[in-house]
RNA sequence: GCCAGCGUAGCUUCAAUUGGCAGAGCACCGCAUUCGUAAUGCGGGGGUUAUCGGUUCGACUCCGAUCGCUGGCUCCA
């Protein structure tokens, strides 16, 4: 005899052998006919697979309307899309087809290169799949025989899977859509039909077999799947807009940045209103830093390769590096690749006492890296970039107070900023890899202390990721997602027992005990580098830039000719006032005048008149709330202005696309 | 670096029948208009169709190479 107990409570008893489908169908035909899955004692179930014959269990059956069924009906769309790419050519060979937060794709190797020319043939060939109503039945079979079953099927990537990667796993299973076999861990949709027509084939990627570049690279397939079509034209639109706040679009419009193919891939150069965020950014930093008790210095921009070598910068990545420059006497010098060993010579130039620590020393330093080409993208992945840097040096007792104030430090920048959407990833050591200097003892030493300190803070979506730290170190880095879904790491805290050890530069400071000691080195940066932070922040705002940042904060426009002077005179008042102002003087007319500068995304418009001439005030159109009606006083109208960019109020930040957002992998591959 | 796609005026707004005179809109410049909260009218300039080579009577269009960009993979101190 079994229990079924339904979600509302209520209890059903079988006697017989059933299904989830049963049960549902026990309930209503048409509920029978809408579910999708189930969910038995929380684990998700087929909905043919047999249920228990005794016992009690928990059941829901879940429909479209549950989010969970969504990721399922993906997975199985995943298998037609397989499918149809295998009736349409020869040769298909299978490797991973997982979903993703927003869709799916299917990894395969086949000869006929995939265009999206092809997109509607495979998308007709799924929908006749799914119109065949076709059943998702599963089978468990035994190792060998799923092997055999893969050869069989002259699957090479899945019989290598089972060889490898599921080398402990006994017995295997398999789905089956019509003449489709897959191997596949489940689960799925009770047949086609439940996909229907909201689905779409988005791009096609190369993707490295197992995701390393050394072995063979393979056709992604990527697509997305609904169970209304309203949904999924509005997450294509959704797509479609954050493709217009594009940082590479707005920086564009907006005059923000540009990149020049003579001065070469990946360098930025920064124009004259993207100029004024990032010396308006570092302003706001260097505020910061003072208050927090950093000093500041400058180091140039090379360095001898000797330097890197103790770093261990140049072992490590010279691959990412632009070669060295080679003087005639046989001297190399190095673009530097990071500030920190500058810093160190600083610490260096003097010998140092326990009562000088921490030493906090600060720069906005200017770093160079060669990365591959393909990996270029705007703002957000350059070879030349700024980092807002900065390195501590301390005792092993100021670690933890030293850490927190750096994490702190970044979490106050971001939240002036509005920026609230990030997560914290603490990057540990992978341990079966050699890329990291120091010994087990240090690095353990390390990210527990980076660990307990973080625990202490409550940082959001905190989470510990091996194999993500520096080769010298464990790190904190705050990760924030672009407006296509793209991750990206922003400000960093990162701890260091390496750098400063015997076998790297030997950092020493006296304590109090009149012996030499050795600090510990910490490197942080709350905004990460200005070029990728200022590029974030363009979609962060989509363009619509908070008063205290934005390169042009008001602009007076004239309604005639007639109040030109004293547009000029108000002009005049509000640069004199330290305001960013400019003046639309054309004989346009001033519908036209408002339109560009509300296109232009600036935040106030002071519109003068006669009637302003004669009264001595302004019209503020602010660019959110429209006319605000009641004519200000010049002066009022200053300090209105004043006032929000002293109290850097940010208004309004881009809205969010949430289809888009944090896509990362679901893990039904198998 | 790898796989795929795309390069037409300042513009990620785009057009140009099967290969047959490179064209609009916006922006820019000039003239007229003097206007009170999202585009005034008229006129004008602007192109080696990314670059180089090939096929052809003829190439934006077809083929090849190079450069650049885009999406993804790998990498990211």
């Amino acid at each position: 005899m079994l229990t079924v107990i339904l979600p509302d409570g209520s209890r059903k008893q079988f006697d017989r052998p059933v299904s989830s489908f049963d049960v549902a169908n026990e309930i209503g035909a048409r509920l029978a006919k809408a579910t999708v899955v189930a969910e038995v004692d929380g684990k998700m179930v087929d909905l043919h697979s047999p249920l228990p014959t005794a016992g009690e269990v928990n059941l829901r059956l879940l429909t479209k309307k549950d989010p969970e069924a969504l990721a399922v009906m993906r997975h199985s769309a995943a298998h037609v899309m397989a499918q149809a790419v295998m009736r349409l050519y020869d040769g298909v060979q299978l490797a991973f087809g997982p979903t993703t937060g927003s869709g799916f794709y299917y990894d395969m190797r086949l000869e006929h290169p995939i265009s999206e020319e092809d997109f509607p043939k495979i998308e007709a060939e799924m929908q006749k799949i799914v119109k065949a109503d076709e059943r998702f039945e599963r089978r468990d079979v035994p190792r060998d025989e799923a092997l055999a079953l893969c050869r069989e099927l002259k699957q090479d990537f899945k019989v290598e899977h089972i060889e490898t990667g599921l080398a402990d796993e006994k017995t295997l299973s398999f789905y089956r859509q019509g003449e489709f076999v897959d191997l596949c861990r489940g689960k799925h949709i009770p047949s086609t039909s439940h996909i229907g027509s909201a689905f779409k084939l988005l791009s096609v990627a190369g993707a490295y077999w197992k995701g390393d570049s050394d072995r063979e690279q393979l056709q992604r397939l990527y697509a997305t799947a609904f169970f209304d079509r309203a949904e999924l034209d509005a997450h294509l639109e959704q797509l479609a807009e954050a493709k217009r706040r594009d940082h590479r679009v707005l920086g564009k419009q907006l005059e923000l940045f540009t990149v020049s193919q003579l001065v070469g891939s990946g360098l930025i150069l920064w124009l004259p209103k993207g100029a004024i965020l990032r010396q308006t950014l570092e302003d706001y930093i260097k505020s910061e830093l003072r208050k927090r008790g950093y000093e500041a210095v400058y180091t140039p921009n090379i360095g001898k390769v000797e330097l890197y070598e103790t770093s261990g910068h140049f072992p490590y990545y010279s691959d990412s590096q632009f070669p060295p420059i080679e003087m005639k006497d046989g001297e190399r010098y190095l673009l530097k690749p990071m500030n920190c060993p500058h810093h160190i010579m600083i610490y260096q130039a003097k010998p140092r006492s326990y009562r000088d620590l921490p030493v906090r020393l600060a720069e906005f330093g200017t770093v160079y890296r060669f990365e591959q080409s393909g990996e270029l993208s705007g703002m957000t992945r350059v070879r030349g970039f700024t980092q807002d840097d900065a390195h501590i040096f301390c005792t092993e007792e100021q670690v933890a107070d030293e850490f927190r104030n750096c994490l702190e430090m970044t979490q106050t920048v971001l939240a002036s900023l509005g920026m609230n959407d990030y997560r914290v990833r603490l990057g540990f050591r992978d341990p079966k890899s050699d890329k990291y200097v120091g010994g087990d003892a240090v690095w353990d030493r390390a990210e527990a202390s980076l660990k307990a300190v973080c625990e202490s803070m409550n940082l959001p979506d905190m989470s510990i990721e091996p194999g993500e730290a520096a080769f010298y170190g464990p790190k904190a880095d705050f990760v924030v997602t672009d407006c296509i879904g793209r991750e990206w790491q922003l400000g960093t805290v990162q701890l260091d027992y390496n750098l400063p050890s015997k076998e790297r530069f030997g950092l020493e400071y006296i304590g109090a005990d009149n012996h030499p000691h050795r600090p510990v080195m910490i490197h942080r940066a709350p905004l990460g580098s200005l070029e990728r932070f200022v590029g974030v922040l363009i979609e962060h705002f989509a363009g619509a830039f908070p008063l205290w940042l934005a390169p042009e904060q008001v602009r007076v426009l004239t309604v005639s000719e007639k109040s030109d002077a004293y547009g000029r005179e108000v002009e005049k008042l509000l640069a004199d006032a330290g305001l960013r102002v400019t003046g639309d003087y054309r004989g346009a007319k001033l519908n036209a005048k408002i339109r560009d500068a509300q296109v232009q995304l600036i935040p106030y418009m002071f519109v003068v008149g006669e009637r302003d001439r004669d009264n001595r005030t302004v019209a503020i159109r602010d660019r959110l709330e429209g006319d605000l009606k009641e004519p200000f006083p010049i002066d009022a109208a200053i300090a209105k202005l004043k006032e929000e960019i002293a109290a850097k109020t940010v208004r309004q930040v881009a809205a969010k696309q949430p289809a888009v957002a944090a896509d990362r992998e679901s893990q039904n591959e198998y």
